[in-house]
DNA sequence: GCAAATTTAATGTCAGACATTTACAATTTT
DNA sequence: AAAATTGTAAATGTCTGACATTAAATTTGC
C-alpha cells in the first residue's frame, strides 16, 4: 500500500486508489477497521486533511463507511445491493443524458436486456410481483395521470417484472437500464390513445407472467418496444417539423 | 442549493448531496464551472476543507473534474462510457464479492443478460468483432495456458460479443455482468478436457454469428450457461467432499 | 509586434487547534 | 451488590490560516 511522493498533486487520490486497491483484492474484507486518520497520515507522511479527502472519496462510493467516538474509524462497508442499486441508476441517467445518446439506442438496449428476464419471470414470479404489476396498470388506467406518473408507474412496472426473475444480481443489472430510461421518456407526452395501448400490451404481459408463458412475456416486451420506439419517432418527428 | 446547518456532522455529505442533485436536474449542465473553494465555503457558509470533502466525493464519482491555476477551477464532467464502464464494473465485482452471491445466481444472470445481445449481435457484428473472438478462440486453444489467463481470454471473447451488438449502451450495462464474474471463474480449475468443450461452444458461437444466426448465438450461450454451471458444480462438490 | 517575465487566481497541501461523538471505566448512589 | 451517573480517552468532524503549485492573463522589454 504506497504511494508515489514524487507527485505531490494528487495525492489524495493516490491514497484513495491505494486503499481502494487493497479492498478490491480482498486484504482489507468487509467490516475491517482501517487505521485511524492521524495512524493513516502518518503511513502515507501527509497531513490528515489529505487522508480525510482520501476517503471521503471512498465513502462516496460506498466503499467505507465511518463512525464517530472512541473504538471508531474507518470500516470496510459491505456494499449493500440497495446502495449498488441507487449508484447504478444515478451513473446510468447522467451517462445517457450527457452523451447525446438517441433514444432509439437506449431504448433497444433498456428492452433488449428485460427481455432477458421474460424465460425467468414467466418460470419464477409470486404471486406479489403479479399483483404489482396489476397495481401499476391499474394506476396507469386513472385518468387526469400527468405524464410523469405515468412513466414513474411505467417504470415501477417494469421493475415488478423484472424482480419476478428472483436473481438479485439481474435485478440490480437491470436496475439502471430500466429507471435511467425514464428522463428520457418524460420528453414524450402521451395521448389517451397511446396510454390505452400501452396499458393493453402491459396487460399482455401480466397474463402472459401468469399463464408462466415465457414467449408470450417475450413477445409482448417486444410488441412493446415496438410501440414506444415509433410513438417516440413520431414525436420527434412533429417537434422537429416545427422548429 | 441549501444545506442544513443545525446537522453540523456530516456538512461534506450534504453538500456533495446538494452540488450532485444541481447536475441531475440539468441546472448545472457539462462544463459548466462550479464556483471556487472560496465561493462555495461562503455560500455554504463552511470552510474551505469541507468543502474541498464534498468536492472529492463529486470526483470519485467523476461528478467533477478539477484544474489547477488561473481561470481553474471545479467543472461539471461529461462522464465518458469509460469512466462509467470501469465504475460498474468495480461496484458489481464488489457486490458480488461481498454478498455472497451464489455462483449459480451469478452465472444464471450474466447469461440471461448475454444473450439478450444475440439478436442484435447476429445482425451487426462487424469483421472486426468476428477476428476479435476468433483470436480469444486461437488463444484459448494455446497449450500451457493459466487457468487465470483462460478466464480473461474468455471475458474478452464475451466482451466481443457484446461489442457486436454495436449498442453503447448495452455494452454499458452488460460491463459489469461479464467483467464481474472473472474472480468467480477464477476460482475453478479447468481440465484439458473442459477447456475443449469451451472452445468448442466459442467457435458455434462465432461460426453463428458470422452466419447471422441469431437463434444459434441464443443456443449457443444457453449451451455455454448449461456447461459452465455443470462444471462449477463440480468442482464446488468435489470441494466440498474434501472437507 | 512579439517574446519573456511578472502577476494573479485558483487548487493542492500542511499544521495545529477545537468541537463533537461514543465506548469504556471509575465512581457514586440506592 | 447492583444500577445509575460521571469522567476520560480516542476517534472523526470542522475551522483557521498559511504556504506551495499550477496555469492563464497581464505587463514589460526589446
Amino acid at each position: 500500500m504506497k504511494i508515489d511522493p514524487k507527485n505531490p498533486a494528487n495525492l489524495s487520490a493516490q491514497i484513495a486508489t491505494a486503499i481502494r486497491n487493497e479492498i478490491i483484492a480482498g486484504r482489507l474484507i468487509v467490516d475491517e477497521r482501517l487505521p485511524s486518520e492521524a495512524e493513516l497520515s502518518d503511513q502515507f507522511d501527509v497531513s490528515r486533511p489529505t487522508v480525510r479527502e482520501a476517503l471521503k472519496r471512498l465513502a462516496a462510493q460506498s466503499l467505507i463507511r465511518t463512525q464517530r467516538g472512541a473504538s471508531g474509524g474507518a470500516f470496510v462497508n459491505r456494499i449493500s445491493f440497495q446502495e449498488a442499486y441507487a449508484q447504478q441508476v444515478t451513473t446510468s441517467t447522467l451517462l445517457l443524458s450527457m452523451n447525446d445518446v438517441s433514444f432509439e439506442t437506449a431504448c433497444e438496449a433498456r428492452f433488449a436486456l428485460e427481455r432477458s428476464c421474460a424465460t425467468l419471470t414467466a418460470k419464477r414470479r409470486s404471486a406479489d410481483h403479479l399483483a404489482a404489476m396489476r397495481a401499476e396498470i391499474h394506476r396507469q388506467s386513472q385518468p387526469g395521470l400527468t405524464d410523469e406518473a405515468f412513466c414513474a408507474s411505467d417504470v415501477a412496472f417494469h421493475r415488478a417484472l423484472v424482480d419476478g426473475a428472483d436473481n438479485p444480481v439481474l435485478s440490480y443489472q437491470l436496475a439502471g437500464a430500466v429507471e435511467a430510461m425514464q428522463p428520457l421518456m418524460n420528453m414524450i407526452t402521451f395521448s389517451a390513445r397511446d396510454r390505452e395501448r400501452i396499458i393493453a400490451l402491459h396487460e399482455q404481459i401480466a397474463d402472459a407472467a401468469e399463464a408462466h408463458d415465457s414467449n408470450a412475456v417475450f413477445d409482448g416486451l417486444t410488441a412493446l418496444e415496438v410501440e414506444t420506439q415509433s410513438l417516440a419517432a413520431g414525436v420527434f418527428a412533429q417537434r422537429a417539423a416545427q422548429h
